[in-house]
DNA sequence: CATGCTTGGATAGTGCCACTCTCCAAAGAA
DNA sequence: TTCTTTGGAGAGTGGCACTATCCAAGCATG
């Protein structure tokens, strides 16, 4: 398959296929001639995850190129190629901790918080971790808002949180080889966070609904 | 107070806030004078509250715009000013859903699933709703990508986004006047997203640490 | 009162990012 | 042979969140 039938079954123009081929995010196609390349299925494949995540996920191209390479790196194995390829996945700039005392009282609740879930793991390595820093922040400018997120406040999401993994991690096991479940883990962390802001969104409104109308339906 | 220590107080410097300003995120201080204006506490409190919002919460400026908007439209009543600033804001734009037969297939299951859930008020009004687009979107990408997503998935993220609402719109209802249950209707519902999703990367990180490592910790 | 600094307001510019457009020479198709 | 298509490369585009510059009108200090 050429470039133009690779874009029609994925749905991306062919300049955009172009432009990531050109930031790495896509590999090349087999050479055929001087002009032209042969494309196969796993490139369709890797389009549609790269498009996931950059559309649905919104990671940067940058990172999701970083991603990528984690994940093909053969030189760690299995178990830090997925560290890897996940760590990569910031959400984005984490508003550089700023030292004031809100921060500082903020890290102080997220580590409590921590023990209380008995995540040990997670006392060295993951104060380095972007998902704790931007724990912290978000922690820290409730806090600054007046609103209560203290580990009381907190727990309920943190335990909901393990449940969650526990299935996801299931749900990767199941992949066959290592280079899936890498995918798969990149796929499924990625794409079920709009999953789970989506539903939580719904369950406000209804529950919103349901407090508000007694049971009625809104006009 | 005038426009310099609001930015000190804030910590956003004094272009920003008068961008905020013309963008009318802020409402403009008392005029003192042809080239003064007096600024108060409320303005402070304001400014965080947009600064997280598009730092931490990734709002584009011009949603938080009409979530302020609608937040302060004092034609509607209480319930529907709650309604109106959370509709406002989407995550982003939800990929315009394309009628294949993938994105159809995952309408059903999504509608399934709502039935599951006994949500019922969101059958009419949720289907056009941001949340149930960016959720069927999601389903979409995922089935495409071949990676198990149905009712019995979807379930148990439901019954915890179910859970979380409960506890959410306790916190709301904490407030003591309808003007600051709908701050911190947006507040919480954007701020605690970050949160939630930090901890379930953190989650992912100690669940794969157990399974891998057998309880030790890594170097 | 003179002088210099600060203030709020308006306009234009910056940097980043995810594409997208234009051009080109070599290949294949008719 | 002629016409279209292909892959590759570089420059250009549009959107967004600021940010830098300028300006005239205060205000503060000697």
């Amino acid at each position: 398959m050429r470039l133009a039938e690779l874009s029609e079954r994925s749905g991306v123009s062919t300049a955009t296929i172009k432009y990531y081929l050109r930031e790495g995010l896509l590999q090349p196609g087999r050479r055929i001639s001087a002009t032209q390349a042969e494309y196969g299925d796993e490139h369709v494949r890797r389009l549609r995850l790269v498009r996931a995540l950059i559309q649905l996920g919104k990671v940067p191209v940058a990172t999701a190129r970083e991603v990528i390479a984690a994940a093909e790196d053969t030189s760690l194995d299995h178990h830090w190629r997925l560290g890897a390829a996940t760590w990569a996945l910031a959400h984005g700039r984490e508003a550089a901790t700023d030292d004031d005392p809100a921060a500082e009282a903020a890290a102080r609740t997220v580590n409590a918080l921590l023990e209380h879930l008995d995540w040990r793991h997670d006392q060295e390595l993951g104060e380095l971790s972007p998902a704790y820093r931007t724990l912290v922040a978000a922690v820290a400018s409730l806090r600054r808002l007046g609103y209560p997120c203290g580990v009381a406040q907190l727990l309920p999401y943190g335990r909901l949180a393990a449940q969650l993994a526990v299935s996801d991690l299931d749900l990767i096991e199941e992949e066959p080889t290592p280079a899936a479940q890498i995918e798969a883990a990149v796929a499924l962390t990625v794409l079920y966070e709009p999953v789970l802001l989506s539903l939580r969104r719904l369950a406000h409104a209804e529950e919103s609904a349901r407090r508000f109308t007694g049971g009625e339906k809104p006009a």
